[in-house]
DNA sequence: ATGGTCGACTCTCGA
C-alpha cells in the first residue's frame, strides 16, 4: 500500500498538477492539504475517474483536508477533539482521519494541515502550540489501539538545522521555534516516527520551497511534510520518496509529495 | 530598464 502526503495550497489552482501526479505515482491513499476551497466546490469527479473514492473537510478561502483512497472508507473522523485545551472547537478544517481494510486489517490514517503560527509571539503561535497539544492528546489516543497508524500531512515544523538550507534565517519563524520543535518531539515521543528518518543512508531533502527570491533553484528548502507512523505502521514501511521533480513543472504547488511504501 | 510569489477574494491577508 503506497500513502502519500501533498498539501497542494489550493485544489482548483492545482487541477492539472494533482491529477498528472496521481496518473504516474498511482498511489493508493494521498492525503491532501490547503484545498482553500469549500466541499461544493472540491473537483470530485475528477478523482473518481482516476478510481479514488474521497473524504472531504474544506473550507472557504483556507485550511482544508481531504483524502483520497482506492480502498473503500470503513470510518471517517472530521475535526480534532477539544480535549479541554484552547477554543471549544475545531473550527478550521485541518484534520481529517479514516480508516481504510489493510490486507492484514485495519489501517488508520489522517490528513493533517498543522497551523503555521506566524508572527510568533502572537495570538496565531498561541493556536499552533494549542492545535499540537490536542494532536498530542488525540494521537496518544489512537496509538492505544495498537493499529498500523500513519499521521500524514504539512506539520509546518522544521525538526532539526538538517531540515532547512540556512538555520539562521528561520531563527525567530513560527516553523523552528525552540518552543515548536519541543511540541513535535512531545508527539513523536508518544511512540510515532517519521518514515523518512527511518531510511538508511538519506542526507535530507526537503518538501517545500517558497514561491519568492528563486528559493527553488537555489534549493532554498524545508522539510516539513511527514509521514508519522505507529510501531505496527513503520514495521512494515518498505521505502520511502520525495517525488519534488513536480516542483519545476508548469503551476506548481509550494509542497511537494512524499510517499511511503508500506507492506500493509 | 524592469521587476523580481502566489492564491483567494476584494484588495489585503495568509503562507
Amino acid at each position: 500500500m503506497e500513502i502519500a502526503s501533498f498539501n497542494v495550497n489550493s485544489i482548483r489552482a492545482r487541477l492539472h498538477a494533482v491529477p498528472r501526479w496521481l496518473s504516474e505515482a498511482k498511489p493508493d491513499i494521498v492525503c491532501l492539504q490547503e484545498l482553500k476551497t469549500v466541499d461544493a466546490n472540491f473537483p470530485i469527479e475528477l478523482f473518481e475517474e482516476l478510481g479514488y473514492n474521497i473524504a472531504l473537510h474544506g473550507q472557504k478561502s483556507y485550511n482544508g483536508v481531504a483524502i483520497l483512497s482506492k480502498l473503500p472508507f470503513e470510518e471517517v473522523n472530521m475535526r480534532l477533539p477539544n480535549y479541554g485545551v484552547g477554543e471549544s472547537e475545531d473550527e478550521q478544517s485541518r484534520y481529517l482521519e479514516v480508516v481504510v481494510a489493510g490486507e492484514n486489517g485495519p489501517v488508520r490514517v489522517a490528513s493533517i494541515y498543522l497551523p503555521n503560527g506566524n508572527p510568533a509571539p502572537g495570538p496565531k503561535y498561541d493556536y499552533k502550540l494549542d492545535w499540537m497539544v490536542r494532536l498530542r492528546t488525540h494521537a496518544e489516543k489512537l496509538l492505544s489501539y495498537e493499529e498500523p497508524l500513519i499521521l500524514c500531512g504539512d506539520y509546518n515544523v522544521i525538526q532539526s538545522a538538517d531540515d532547512v538550507h540556512d538555520a539562521a534565517l528561520w531563527a525567530d519563524d513560527a516553523l523552528f521555534l525552540p518552543q515548536t520543535r519541543a511540541a513535535f518531539r512531545s508527539i513523536l515521543n508518544l511512540g510515532l516516527t517519521s518514515a523518512y528518518d527511518q531510511v538508511d543512508g538519506r542526507s535530507h531533502q526537503y518538501t517545500y520551497w517558497g514561491y519568492q527570491g528563486g528559493a527553488r533553484p537555489k534549493n532554498h528548502g524545508i522539510r516539513i511534510d511527514h509521514l508519522l507512523c505507529s510501531a505496527q505502521a513503520i514495521d512494515h514501511l518498505k521505502s520511502v520518496r520525495i517525488d519534488d521533480h513536480v516542483r519545476d513543472r508548469e503551476k506548481p504547488s509550494d509542497h511537494v509529495p512524499i510517499i511511503g511504501v508500506f507492506d500493509l
